[in-house]
DNA sequence: ATCCTTACTGAATTACTGTATAGTAAGAGC
DNA sequence: GCTCTTACTATACAGTAATTCAGTAAGGAT
């Protein structure tokens, strides 16, 4: 048949379309946990048929694992571009800065935690995402100047910064003025001064 | 019509009912998270019909903030009953006994944090438990003897310790070899005893 | 032995779940 | 302008969701 009128739909170029789900999503997650991680809420919110996801992703599994990754990447400080002696302080001012220490955004990461133990392609993604980071921090911290008469293992150190990070982030999810960020970075930079000199 | 056989169920007290159908919800929290926590797994497991819950909890959000007091009451060490010099190390001997800090508990704990923005029964209960947690871990940070030439600040660093705990039990239930039990008490330790003195 | 409170049942209601799949059409390449 | 790939729609399917409610019966009280 001729065309008669505007087209029905747009199509996408496979990228563009999984990274519009994988926001309308993301923003889903944010604004209402893991109950607005649906296919159809999620295609509504996306303007497309509900066959659409299953055609990108495979599963919702595999959607919710592309959602993990891609709100790692937008919202961890990337260590690896920057000069040693900077890696750190970075790593605190991005960790806290509202882009990413902010309620809706640590909501998403605390849906996505309680899915982490039941989907096994994001349990993947998790370990994977989770090993850099590790990697990154460590590497952070191994790199400052050693103060003298004291060495350090900076392996569990990281873990340990990574840990409080991750509890801090939780609590300002949970009870925003209760664990307001500069509280949050002033915890961090305390940590860091009494264990590193 | 008069009992021709054995009675077709059994009443309970409401206490008791409530305290069984509180363990079974917890219990496939812990196995199976948030996607278990339904009216049909949950009587089925306790061997009741669909209405009792309702009957019981007036809603699953209502049985969810019941099941968050519980599993707080269960798991948490209580400070307030001891003395003030050993409260420090019941916090974090409880805190990482094997009935608290196993991947089955914890997983509970975090597929109930996942809830708590949309569960407005959950999120009450959270803030009053969490109040409570911090004054007694404060309580017990300010009874210590001071080190000579350092004061500190109780609440903050109770508040850091908590978030520290947390992000350790998040680690162990998302990837439990990554974080076992006794690297998460040494870094509890070298946090207290690089802060405290 | 009867009454009465209330723990409890179980079916109906209404709404939504993820996945499968048959078919449509957009728009780039030729 | 035609073809071809594949993004995309639309519907069917087989479950599963929480909540409502009319009615049943257990077992302590009197």
């Amino acid at each position: 048949m001729p065309r008669a009128s505007a087209p029905r739909f747009t199509r996408m170029t496979s990228e563009d379309r999984r990274a519009q789900l994988m926001d309308v999503a993301l923003a889903g997650l944010a604004k209402g946990g893991i109950q607005e991680f649906t296919v159809d809420r999620i295609c509504q919110a996306a303007g497309v048929s509900r066959g659409l996801i299953l055609h990108h992703f495979g599963s919702m599994g595999g959607l919710l694992a592309a959602v993990y990754a891609r709100l790692y990447r937008e919202t961890t400080p990337n260590l690896a571009s920057l000069p040693t002696d900077l890696r750190l302080d970075a790593l605190i001012d991005g960790t806290f800065a509202p882009k990413a220490f902010n309620r809706d955004t640590l909501n998403a990461w605390v849906a996505l935690w309680g899915q982490i133990a039941n989907t096994p392609k994001l349990r993947e993604e998790h370990r994977r995402q989770y090993a850099t980071y590790v990697e990154d921090v460590s590497a952070a911290i191994a790199a400052l100047p050693t103060a003298p008469g004291r060495d350090i293992d900076a392996r569990p150190l990281a873990k340990s910064l990574i840990c409080l990070i991750d509890g801090l982030c939780l609590q300002h999810c949970l009870d925003p003025e209760a664990m307001p960020a500069e509280a949050a970075k002033e915890a961090c930079r305390t940590f860091l001064a009494a264990q590193l000199g």
